[in-house]
DNA sequence: GACCAGGCACATC
DNA sequence: GATGTGCATGGT
C-alpha cells in the first residue's frame, strides 16, 4: 500500500507541481477558511473573506462581537449562511475563551487533544478539524475530503462506504507524518479531483491514469 | 435550468 | 449504526 500511495503522490507532483497550500493569509483566516467553505467552491469563499476584510471583521474578537445578522450579510456569497454563521460564532467563542483567542496557544496544545476538543465545537466536523490542524497549525493530520475519496475509490484503492477515520488511518499509517507532504498531497487531490476526477467520471488527461 | 462545490448536525428508523 | 434531509450562493 505504502508504493500505491507514493506513486499517486509522484505522479500527481510531476505532472502538476507544488499547489502551495492553503489559499489564505495567516492562520486566523485559515480557520475561518476551512468553515467558510465546508460544501462550498472555494471562490465564494473567497468573496466572504474579502467583506470581512472590508469590514476590518477578520479578527476572533470582531466575530465574537459582531451581531448575527452583520455577520450572516458578510459571508452571504460562501452560503449556508445562517449555518455557518453559528459555526463561526462558536468557534471564535472556544477559541476566545478557551485559547484567549491566540495561535500560539492553540499551537501549544498536543494534537490528538486539540483534534478531539475541535470536534466538539459545534459546526466543526472531522475535515474541518484537520484542515485547521494541518493548514493553520501546521500540525501532521491528513485532510480527507470528498475529492480523496472519489480518487480513491474510483482506483479501486478503498471503497467510498468506508469511515473518514479509516481513510485517515491508510495515509497516516504508511506514510511519513511530515506537515509539508500532507499539506501538498492533499492540495494535489483537490487539484486532480477538480481538474479530471469529476463526478460524472472521464478521467482523460489524468496524470493517474496514465 | 440542472449540476456541482475542501461538510455538518439532526431526525428518524 | 445506517440512511435521509436541510442548509444557499455562484460558476459552468
Amino acid at each position: 500500500m505504502k508504493n500505491v500511495l507514493c506513486n499517486i503522490y509522484k505522479k500527481s507532483y510531476s505532472a502538476l507541481g507544488p499547489q502551495h497550500w492553503w489559499p489564505a493569509n495567516g492562520p486566523f483566516e485559515v480557520m475561518v477558511g476551512a468553515i467558510l467553505t465546508q460544501n462550498t467552491n472555494w471562490s465564494n469563499v473567497e468573496k466572504a473573506i474579502d467583506n470581512l476584510k472590508t469590514a476590518q471583521a477578520l479578527t476572533a474578537v470582531a466575530i465574537n462581537t459582531m451581531t448575527v445578522s452583520r455577520l450572516a450579510g458578510l459571508i452571504r456569497p460562501a452560503g449556508y449562511y445562517n449555518v455557518k454563521t453559528k459555526r463561526l460564532k462558536s468557534f471564535v467563542d472556544f477559541y476566545i475563551k478557551k485559547y484567549g483567542g491566540r495561535v500560539g496557544n492553540l499551537k501549544k496544545c498536543k494534537t490528538p487533544v486539540l483534534r478531539e476538543e475541535l470536534l466538539n465545537v459545534h459546526g466543526i466536523g472531522p475535515e474541518t478539524a484537520d484542515s485547521i490542524l494541518l493548514y493553520a497549525l501546521e500540525k501532521p493530520v491528513f485532510v480527507i475530503d470528498a475529492y480523496t475519496k472519489r480518487i480513491l475509490s474510483r482506483h479501486g484503492i478503498m471503497d467510498d462506504s468506508e469511515t473518514y477515520d479509516s481513510f485517515q488511518a491508510l495515509f497516516q499509517n504508511v506514510l511519513p507524518l511530515n506537515v509539508e507532504l500532507f499539506n501538498e498531497y492533499h492540495a494535489l487531490f483537490v487539484r486532480i479531483g477538480k481538474e479530471f476526477c469529476k463526478p460524472t467520471p472521464s478521467c482523460s488527461g489524468c496524470p493517474l491514469s496514465e
